[in-house]
DNA sequence: CATGGACGTTAGACACGTTACAGGATTATA
DNA sequence: TATAATCCTGTAACGTGTCTAACGTCCATG
């Protein structure tokens, strides 16, 4: 087809060898995973798979549908992003690996990064037998003053 | 404002009761409504709106689709059933609306209950402006132990 | 009784995010 | 460059959830 990727990439590079990145994840880095990578890494966000698909295709190279949702459950499953689940309606990606918890704003969709230190948990219960902790997800969801939304 | 359901209400009063439920939150006790009621609150269960479905509709009376959605939902903001959101394909609706936490297991997509006083928060950051809060959701995603499940 | 309006329900079509598939393209390695 | 392995692509399919338009039901009114 035409994956044209100009091999001046100097400035997308920007501050990160991401096809090294990839490959400490033993991710053979493509030439659409790493144009994924950078639309995702470029700075801290949250981003749906319409989202990055849309970043991705603005530029003159495009990446298929298919390899959007492939690659993010990719990056999903090494650890490179984290799957953040608030929204019946769609995933977002978080490249924010870090331990932290979030904000989601119920009427604008925003969804806004809570640091851990914020969020002081005392007790934990015990987890049921025969597993383990995977993850400890806080989500507090807010909403525009003025209008209220049931929610327990 | 935490309307419960529970205490007083468990399985024994079963069908007699619900009709008056209903109303109290100023329902109209439908035929329809009455058999998703009785679905739901028999016991405390995480249900989602296809198992609610098949469920209502073994025995002879039968509700269609967008019937169950639309009762769903308005349970849900009448506050008569929260919401769980933690898979991406598909809402879970809880029978225990008083305040609570979350278990996910997912290998299984076995969801329980954690009680409030279990995790006990110390300190919460500080709302984003011109924002209220709609409801604090703890929830620790677990696996089977044995396999290794990404998830910061 | 008839009429009409408000509300509830229904079936089916539809929208959307996501996944499955199979064949062509690209990559690593030599 | 040859080869095998892997990846990417378009398209079809899937499941959840929503929309719409027609139909029922209840009940107040004349």
């Amino acid at each position: 087809m035409r994956l044209m990727v100009h091999a001046d990439n100097t400035q997308s590079t920007g501050k990160r060898d991401m096809a090294g990145l990839l490959k400490t994840q033993g991710i053979l880095p493509t030439q659409q995973r790493l144009l994924i990578a950078r639309a995702l890494f470029d700075r801290d966000q949250h981003l749906s798979a319409d989202q990055v698909m849309s970043q991705v295709n603005d530029s003159r190279d495009r990446v298929s549908k298919a390899t959007v949702y492939n690659t993010l459950g990719l990056f999903a499953s090494k650890g490179l992003v984290r799957e953040v689940i608030v929204d019946p309606s769609r995933v977002f990606y978080d490249t924010n690996t870090s331990d932290h918890h979030h904000f989601y704003n119920i009427d604008t969709g925003e969804l806004r990064d809570i640091d851990a230190t914020m969020v002081r948990i005392n007790s934990l219960p015990d987890l049921p037998e025969g597993t383990v902790a995977a993850g400890v997800n806080v989500i507090i969801r807010i909403s525009n003053a003025g209008k209220q939304s049931h929610q327990a």
